[in-house]
DNA sequence: GCGACAG
DNA sequence: ATCTTGTCGC
């Protein structure tokens, strides 16, 4: 797989990806979820897949250790985990019907963050669910969970402010690959009965932080 | 030139 | 992301 050396070169990359990037069709009924997140060490990381199904129970696990691929720079974010995220997957037995990313989709600078690249590398729906801001402004949505605000940036809806939690700081959801932003809402809400961050990702971050202890004791 | 800036 | 103590609340 072609990599970047630097920041141009990823720059360019996203480009090209970003003709890929489709709206639809999305997932009706969606009876698995895939969570992503990666755990970073001393100049390690592990990548961590984790599959629930529509009962939000694990069904299956994978995870992947590695390298940053890439330094982090804000908006090629996705080039430093891509690796050993992608690693990962292919340890999976069968292929979720949606994969919940861990940060921005749409809501990116070229609109293309690494919930948009990982869905048009596996061609599989994705969405993301970041706990901060990357661009955009949007109003404080009401108090309520299921209330949202649209995230606006440069004139453009990117995502929305999403409160999954009553009274609790909301999150920023935006769609990736094969998804569009009302969706991405609702099955952020149907992740959400309890926490304020998705199942798939509290998952996922368990998960590969036991990966990442794992390791880093040897073995 | 000075901030802002997913994880 | 990770480095870190105590502390408030269910």
């Amino acid at each position: 797989m072609e990599w970047p050396r630097n920041p141009d070169e990823a720059f360019a990359i996203q480009d090209e990806l970003r003709l890929k990037l489709l709206d639809g069709p999305v997932p009706a009924e969606p009876l698995t979820f895939a969570g992503v997140d990666v755990a970073y060490g001393e100049d390690r990381l592990a990548a961590a897949v984790v599959v629930l199904g529509a009962d939000l129970s694990v069904r299956e696990t994978a995870v992947a250790v590695g390298e940053p691929a890439f330094p982090y720079v804000p908006g090629l974010f996705a080039f430093r985990e891509l690796p050993a995220v992608l690693e990962a997957f292919e340890g999976l037995e069968d292929k979720p019907d949606v994969i919940v990313c861990d940060g921005q989709g749409r809501a990116h600078p070229r609109r293309f963050g690494l919930a948009c690249h990982l869905g048009v590398l596996l061609d599989l729906p994705t969405f993301g669910v970041g706990k901060t801001r990357l661009v955009g402004e949007a109003d404080e949505p009401g108090e309520k969970r299921g209330e949202r605000t649209a995230l606006i940036d440069r004139g453009e809806e990117v995502g929305a402010l999403l409160r999954t939690r009553d009274g609790v700081k909301p999150v920023y959801v935006s769609a990736g690959h094969r998804m569009d932003l009302a969706t991405a809402c609702a099955l952020t809400l149907r992740l959400t009965p309890r926490y304020r961050l998705p199942e798939t990702t509290r998952a996922a971050d368990h998960t590969c932080r036991a990966a990442l202890a794992q390791v880093h004791r040897g073995g």
